[in-house]
RNA sequence: GGGCAGGUACCCAAGCGGUCAACGGGGGCAGACUGUAAAUCUGCUGGCGUAAGCCUUCGGAGGUUCGAAUCCUUCCCUGCCCA
């Protein structure tokens, strides 16, 4: 990063713009950077999802990037909003959290977030501390800067209105109030995802409304989940936590569909610019097997978030396991009294199915193997006399011993 | 304040007195296939029961009926129009 620091603002503007989406505008921050040398750079984080996603990490990592160009990273935690309850975006509302889940949640999500970012160079500020203080005067005055309109004119209220999805009135302030953390913090630029664009564009007027220097905005496109087609969001269940075991961060990478693997490498590693090239080349061409260049994904993200020998050890794993029909290295273990049960039962208490009724179903499915034989007989009785293992599925095995 | 239309399983969305545990789509899971937990195809997707069957579920609470997601009353919530 020392190397980067000595970087002059044309040469910064070349790092700062690979992989966005969006930059307003690229005059401005040659600017600021010329005159400021160090940028306070913005981030709004959401205190009710502590869970850092891939999705998240591309904005996090550009955040990092600002870093290592020697500016400063300022999260506002939303506690503020987080307590009221504020939208997702999309048509729901989010829980409202008390003062102590919000401590709790900050912790974890601080732990997570310096896997990515560099303490030294990020400031954590909560937006309750001047939100909380806001008196109804400010507050009147602070909603003049905006109209109904330009409000109703963001894409999910638009879209809402349309179809007659319900808009709160505390949603339409919303922007409004992360706009005004802008203010508060003096951001020069902030982040964020695509989604955001309105948003970080209300920052940016309120802090001219403020007689500031508006901020720069810069947004980054969103991944899609391990379904493919949603952003990345724990709310869909498509998201791959950064703080995953290997095991299940590599399947999950290994999930995703081929046609977002070069995306993945862009957005989301640390792989060298020319290296991506060349796999989106061969992808491009047919010369190689996607699925080698998502396992080679697989273990460069697993190495990221644990460790080199991690990722060489799972990727092994997966090869005998998928490829080879081969068992795990090492099975989780299952200790029951019994002699032998029934094989029902076992699947429901073993905690591999989740009842009863799902576990005879999946057995007429041909899903459940008992020592690699596939077992469909619900009344099947288990003897263990020695250890036994069970397969459920693809992906589950469970080694079963007696007491 | 008045009128109209709505609230259905994880999500979207049918159903509008019995054949409804509830069509269809998405998601999820499983099987086949494969190059992978991609793609594609097929099946499954409330709980208990080997099964017949039983139990819980259609915004909340009551009621009508042999029988309700479907009808009535009331309450809560949402959208649209009028004021």
């Amino acid at each position: 990063m020392s190397i980067k620091k000595a970087l002059n603002a044309e040469q910064q503007l070349k790092f700062i713009k690979q992989h966005a989406a969006e930059l307003i505008s690229e005059e401005e921050l040659v600017r600021k950077i010329e005159h400021k040398k160090k940028l306070r750079v913005k981030l709004g984080i959401d205190p009710s999802a502590p869970e850092i996603h891939l999705g998240l990490s591309v904005v996090l990592r550009k955040l990092r990037q600002f870093q290592d160009l020697g500016h400063t990273a300022v999260l506002v935690v939303g506690d503020f909003t987080g307590m009221i309850g504020d939208p997702s975006g999309v048509s729901k509302t989010r829980p409202k959290l008390t003062r102590e889940q919000i401590k709790k949640n900050m912790a974890k999500y601080r732990e997570q977030i310096f896997r990515i970012l560099v303490p030294k160079k990020t400031e954590f500020t909560y937006n309750s501390k001047w939100l909380g203080k806001l008196s109804m005067y400010n507050f009147m005055e602070l909603a003049s800067n905006y109209t109904v309109a330009r409000v109703l004119e963001r894409d999910d209220f638009s879209q809402r209105l349309k179809d007659g999805v319900p808009i709160f009135m505390h949603e339409i302030i919303y922007p409004l109030c992360q706009g005004y953390d802008s203010v508060a913090i003096k951001a020069d630029v902030e982040l964020g995802g695509t989604d955001q664009k309105f948003n970080l564009l209300v920052g940016r007027e309120l802090l001219r409304a403020f007689n500031m220097e508006p901020q720069v905005v810069l947004t980054m496109p969103l991944l899609e989940g391990t379904d493919g087609v949603r952003k990345m969001s724990k709310s869909f269940g498509n998201y791959i936590g950064i703080t995953e075991p290997p095991h299940e961060m590599f399947g999950k990478i290994m999930s995703i569909p081929d046609e977002l693997i070069i995306k993945y490498f862009e957005l989301t590693t640390d792989a060298f610019p020319h290296a991506i090239e060349e796999h989106r080349v061969a992808l491009r061409e047919g010369s190689i097997n996607p699925r080698d260049v998502k396992f080679e994904l697989a273990k460069t993200l697993v190495r990221m978030y644990h460790s080199a020998e991690a990722a060489y050890t799972i990727a092994d794993e997966f090869e005998k396991v998928f490829s080879k029909k081969e068992l795990p290295a090492r099975l989780k273990e299952f200790h029951v009294e019994k002699e032998e049960l029934n094989i029902v039962d076992l699947l429901v208490e073993s905690g591999l199915m989740n009842s009863r009724g799902e576990a005879k179903r999946k057995m007429r499915e041909g899903a459940v193997d008992i020592d690699g034989r596939c077992v469909k007989d619900i009344s099947h009785t288990v003897k263990l006399t020695k250890p036994v293992i069970i397969k459920a599925g693809k992906r589950k095995f469970l080694k079963i011993i007696r007491k």
